[in-house]
DNA sequence: TGTACATCAGTGAACGCGCGTTCACTGATGTAC
DNA sequence: TGTACATCAGTGAACGCGCGTTCACTGATGTAC
């Protein structure tokens, strides 16, 4: 057993880092605090060394959640960690980011829970979304393209996840697929 | 107190009623036995005359909330509630719809949520969808463009419900209808 | 039509369980001298 | 550098609570005669 300083900072880091994937991959409702702790091998009671309360690990969460992986929008004027828009959008509309849903965008996992929210959730994600407006923006020239090109990913990314019949499945990533490449290839000759 | 089988037939019909509106405004996993009971006037225990559990409940009350309300799509061959699909979808991406999620389209409301069930949702929501891009494609005359139209408005009614900035929100929902009713137009000229 | 009886929708107490949170305690950490 | 002491991360029992589900009971319904 350990209590240094640094220990605790990660500490803290295992729990937040855990509960972003947690909630990605079941929701945040799902998350219970004695099942999180567990997960990193630590009792329950210890939790609030950390947190202040559920509702706050949610929003930290949360956070963590938009920010880290592949599908965050970067901090304004940073390139991306995938680089080109048409190379985000086919790599958001694959079939790995679908079965992969722990690892994928909170966006997409969270963006039907987080509306219902009224604990914080909501304004943290609408900072992601239009952060993401506005790098698509950046990319093809348009803030409504950029708007229509978001909502036609997330919805694809999240109707796919419905939908248990693989080819259908991957019919509707694939004719987003092509709409949104359509939209960069119209930007670039525009 | 009344028991006639009358009565019986209206009770289930008002739990059932009930749970779709409230899965639609707070999601599957809020929807709790008791409560659902409660706001129908009966007592939690009689709820097991009706149903045999409340996973059953779910289910039966998902199917329902797909399948009433303006935003369903009718069975095959039969006009949808609100006409043509130009019609249809400037309803759908329409601040009135995005401000009554207890009455809305269940598909937007509760895709996240489903794609998260194992419990015989998912194929239920799966029906729906399928019937859906099948409407869009006897309207559209192309089945690539149907479901890139589903993708891109149940994203675009997701998004709109997260962001609170009412501008914000707006022009999400704006831009989605000019890019959805464009697809139309083509479709008509095409 | 009238009576006796079986059915069964609805009631509400009770069950075991997991939840978020609190708290007294522990022992290693890290500081004061 | 060595010792005494305060701090505080982590532990695990305990709390009150709401959950889904069960069950003995009730009384109106509806059927058999």
């Amino acid at each position: 057993m350990g209590h240094s300083q640094a220990e605790k900072a990660n500490s803290r880091e295992r729990i937040l880092s855990a509960a972003a994937q947690q909630i990605r991959e079941s929701g945040l409702e799902a998350l219970s605090v004695g099942g999180l702790m567990k997960s990193v091998s630590l009792t329950h009671g210890g939790f609030y060394n950390h947190f202040s309360s559920r509702n706050d690990l949610i929003v930290a969460a949360l956070e963590r959640a938009l920010s880290e992986g592949d599908y965050s929008a970067p901090p304004s004027g940073v390139q991306n960690k995938i680089g080109t828009f048409s190379a985000l959008a086919k790599s958001y509309l694959s079939r790995a980011h679908r079965d992969s849903r722990a690892t994928g965008c909170a966006i997409a996992a969270l963006a039907s829970d987080v509306a219902r929210s009224e604990s914080g959730a909501r304004e943290v994600m609408e900072d992601h979304v239009e952060q993401f407006i506005d790098e698509f923006e950046d990319a093809l020239g348009d803030q409504e393209a950029a708007m229509v090109a978001i909502s036609t990913m997330v919805g694809a990314l999240i109707l796919s996840r419905v939908v248990t019949d693989p080819k259908r499945s991957d019919a509707i990533l694939k004719s987003a697929r092509s709409y949104v490449l359509a939209l960069d290839a119209a930007s670039a000759q525009g």
